[in-house]
RNA sequence: CGGGGUGUAGCUCAGACUGGUAGAGCACUGCGUUCGGGACGCAGGGGCCGCAGGUUCAAAUCCUGUCACCCCGACCA
């Protein structure tokens, strides 16, 4: 590809609408353009680097035995009421009406569309196993967009779906997958770990994401010095806390102070002029049922939602509005406490035999201190782990380790489903004995797109992007430094023609500009590897090959220059 | 949806408080010089100042409304 052909507009500022890196090199680096919130243009280079994602996708997800199909982005309202989908996805749904009226959706993920098809043509066990997917733009209307191609409202996914007997044969399916992704994010050359995860909204009960590390990830990753076990921090897993300070504090006398206006636990905590991890911190939820529940970490500790929703065993749990806080605990929000509290209360582990600690009066203006497990508050109150890990925390699994937590972007998902979608699809099989058996449901998602841009996240410097050679969007870049020098042009033509019939397409910068403006476009592009032809070169007889990431030069004779580009394309 | 911010040339931004009819740098076009890390000179082209109302002799500037985009929060593969 010829630079001076190529629909490549590079800047040189940052654009003011991107916040994060990745978005400001793509759109810097000419790959992509926004033209509306969370939906943006893919020009060349960047649909290039897409493509590669999407190819080595398809090409595990083929070497896995999946089937690649592809569904429609306009779907009818029918299969998503069947779902009851309709009603309780929200307004992330795009809807829309066509001429007559009629309700449709675009897409944001495929299990009804997909469970209809087979329900519709599966019909026999025999007919199972089945793994279909398919690479598709998807829709969702996010509350707020961000961060670029992160979190888009239009993007590229893979999603794909299987279908089996029982149980035990879609947990086969899923290991095999959970493989296939490895595969995929290791071939993509990104720095990646599994970890355990929450099932969300889509539901099932096993679900593993695949998180791209990078410090500006959303995802905070648990993840063990010792083992291989690693979760996200809403979900990784603590044991019982070893007896400290806390528990083995003297009994005190249990006392009301006045904290006017005083209702955060750092407010109350500089007030009072006590360690926050001395505090109760009492939060008031609302189940999905509609009854309140208060829940109990330490001042210094973040409640999980995910945990709470387990140890509750309920769909969802979400704080409760003011005048449902006043109603259950008599006071504004800030002066919550366990004591004489009318309400089922759930709390942390570490609060278990907590002595001397300091928590809401139920009362305007009012914390108590002196609290302690079993002689204040204690009936009706259940333990569980309820708060988010944090570095340092034992790892349970193992017993030895110790967490660290890293920053990560969720590239990719995968679900145990079970029988959620065929049962209210209505999707059966006959087994063997004639029994009609619901499918066994599992599902595998990849954000493409999203998968691009945590590349750069990981990997780019001052200087620009640098992309993972099976990424890239040319293998190598050539730039013949002088356009007036008949042998330095000569020279790249050979080379770039010489890879050219090796089955690689390189890059050559052919634009009549100083050489200082194409080494800075080639920096930002990030090609990783650049091959500078140069006069000063030619006199010896060779060319530079300089690397991207670590921006060491070789020399290379010319006449090598071809094989050993080849070998380290790979 | 709540809070904050920004809309002026392709890009990054001045100008607004104090109303008088549009600017800079980069990019772009032409000529010349230059040519291995974002060159220089000269000469050019390009904007209904987001949109709609209003005030005024006069509005980028003041007022009202509206739209778009960004950030924080709630929410979320």
């Amino acid at each position: 590809m010829r630079f001076s052909t190529l629909f490549a507009p590079t800047l040189k500022d940052d654009p003011t609408d991107a916040e994060v890196v990745s978005h400001k090199l793509l759109v810097r680096a000419g790959m992509i353009r926004q033209i509306a919130r969370g939906i943006y243009d893919y020009l060349p280079l960047g649909l290039r680097v897409l493509k590669n994602v999407e190819n080595i996708v398809r090409e595990e997800m083929n070497r896995a035995g999946a089937q690649e199909l592809l569904l429609p982005a306009v779907c009818p309202a029918e299969l998503w009421q069947e779902s009851k989908r309709w009603d309780v996805y929200g307004k992330e749904l795009l809807r829309l009406k066509d001429r007559h009226e009629r309700d449709f959706c675009i897409g944001p993920t495929h299990e009804e569309v997909i469970t209809d098809v087979v329900r519709s043509a599966v019909r026999s066990y025999r007919d199972l196993p089945l793994n279909l997917y398919q690479v598709q733009t998807k829709f969702r209307d996010e509350i707020r967009p961000r961060f670029g191609l992160m979190r888009g409202r239009e993007f590229l996914m893979k999603d794909a779906y299987s279908f089996h007997t029982d149980k035990a044969d879609c947990e086969r399916e899923y290991r095999h997958m959970f493989e296939a992704y490895e595969r995929i994010f290791r071939r993509c050359g990104l720095e990646f770990r599994a970890v355990e995860a929450d099932t969300g909204a889509i539901g099932g009960s096993l679900s593993h994401e695949f998180q791209v590390l990078a410090d500006s990830g959303e995802d905070a990753i648990a993840a063990c010095s010792a083992c291989s076990y690693a979760a996200n921090v809403e979900l990784a897993a603590l044991g019982e806390p070893t007896p400290d300070a806390l528990t083995e504090e003297v009994s005190v006398e249990l006392q009301r102070v006045a904290t006017p206006s005083q209702r955060t636990v750092e407010d109350v905590s500089s007030y009072l002029d006590l360690p926050v991890d001395r505090f109760i911190k009492t939060l008031i939820f609302e189940k999905d049922d509609g009854s309140p529940v208060a829940a109990l970490v330490r001042g210094d500790q973040t409640l999980s939602e995910a945990k709470l929703r387990a140890a509750l065993g309920c769909e969802w749990v979400r704080l409760a509005e003011a005048d449902t806080v006043h109603e259950v605990t008599g006071a504004s929000v800030g002066f919550a406490g366990p004591v004489g509290l009318d309400a089922p209360i759930v709390a942390d582990l570490s609060l278990h035999g907590i002595r001397g600690a300091a928590s809401g009066a139920n009362s305007d203006d009012e914390h108590l201190v002196g609290v302690e497990h079993g002689r204040d508050f204690g009936t009706g109150v259940t333990f569980a782990d309820l708060r988010e890990a944090v570095a340092g925390d034992r790892c349970p699994r193992c017993g030895e380790g110790t967490y660290a937590i890293h920053r990560g972007i969720e590239v990719g998902q995968v679900f145990y489903l079970g029988t959620k979608y065929s049962n209210a699809l209505g999707a059966t099989y006959l087994d063997a004995e004639g029994q009609t058996k619901p499918i066994e449901m599992g599902c595998y998602g990849i954000g493409i797109s999203r998968t691009m841009a945590a590349a750069i996240e990981q990997s780019h410097d001052d200087d620009g992007i640098i992309w993972p050679q099976p990424l890239s969007p040319y293998p190598v870049e050539i730039i013949p430094v002088s356009l007036t020098d008949a042998a330095v042009v000569e020279t790249a033509e050979k080379l770039d023609a010489a890879l050219r019939e090796k089955g690689h397409e390189a890059l050559v910068d052919d634009r009549d500009e100083r050489a200082g403006v194409k080494f800075k476009d080639a920096d930002l592009i990030g090609i990783p590897l650049r091959v500078t032809v140069g006069k000063k070169g030619l006199e010896k007889g060779i060319v530079e090959l300089k690397h991207r990431a670590d921006g060491t030069v070789e020399e290379i004779p010319i006449g090598e220059a071809p094989a050993r580009l080849v070998e380290k394309i790979g």
